[in-house]
DNA sequence: CCGCATCCACTATGATACTG
DNA sequence: CAGTATCATAGTGGATGCGG
């Protein structure tokens, strides 16, 4: 079976004119996955989601606590890159002094039910990957 | 400090909290699903996996034919990054001219099966992903 | 034919200082 | 408090040539 992906490589090549390829894939539509995945791949994002399903919601500054090693720079970007594709909504209560409150949408919540099914998947085979990892040697 | 999360949904049952999974926050850093990603989460790994999961095996360049844009460092290193976690097997035949053949292994079926259903998720939510990334205006 | 090594561009990330 | 701006750095990915 054939199927049209949509490609959204951003190079800067011409080579990115050819925005539809068309793969042999049986029947799975490869593309959302890529496009998902290199929303929550990143560093942080996952993390994020995470701990945001973790509470009602979260202030700017309760999250970066939760979240060890964070810069606010990155969690800034990344909360603006949920927020723009609507896993997290933002709140700004113009007040003095400022308070931004994040929580996550149903979009969020329903990420959240994927990343925690794709955990349970990768608590249970981590046996395996480690087995793996220790005998091919490879690096 | 400890945080539960429901397979299905968000929940802040206290008494269904015993069928939830609880994981502590320090280890979210470490956590299996972040490690998972980050194999699965680069640019090539997806497809690759797609495309090897959509044949019997594949040889090098089949593959790289059949994953549009890939360059030959990168599906080379994409399968030895694989096949370290023991998702792909690589057999050698040691001929003239040389072959080389990849295929899943069960562990990567598994992967695959997983990839398949965050696939579904994702193409199930594409619509309001889209949607609030037209109307978000952040960027 | 397979794929490794080298060089190079780009991007993601991090540290730090400054602003509304 | 909640960012934004700027600079510095490391890792990723692409192009090309060589080796087995």
């Amino acid at each position: 079976m054939q199927v049209t992906i949509a490609h959204s490589q951003h190079t800067k090549n011409a080579a990115a004119a050819k925005k539809l390829i068309t793969v042999p894939v049986d029947g799975f539509t490869a593309c959302p996955v890529r496009d998902v995945l290199a929303r929550i791949g990143d560093k942080w994002s996952l993390l994020t989601v995470l701990h945001l399903g973790s509470a009602e919601q979260l202030r700017f500054n309760e999250l970066r606590q939760r979240i060890p090693g964070i810069s606010q720079r990155m969690l800034t970007v990344t909360l603006r890159a949920l927020a723009h594709d609507g896993f997290v909504a933002r709140t700004v209560f113009a007040e003095v002094p400022p308070r931004v409150e994040y929580h996550l949408t149903a979009l969020g919540q329903s990420l959240l039910g994927q990343l925690v099914a794709l955990g349970s998947w990768a608590a249970d085979q981590l046996p395996a990957i480690t087995a793996a990892r220790q005998q091919g040697g490879l690096s």
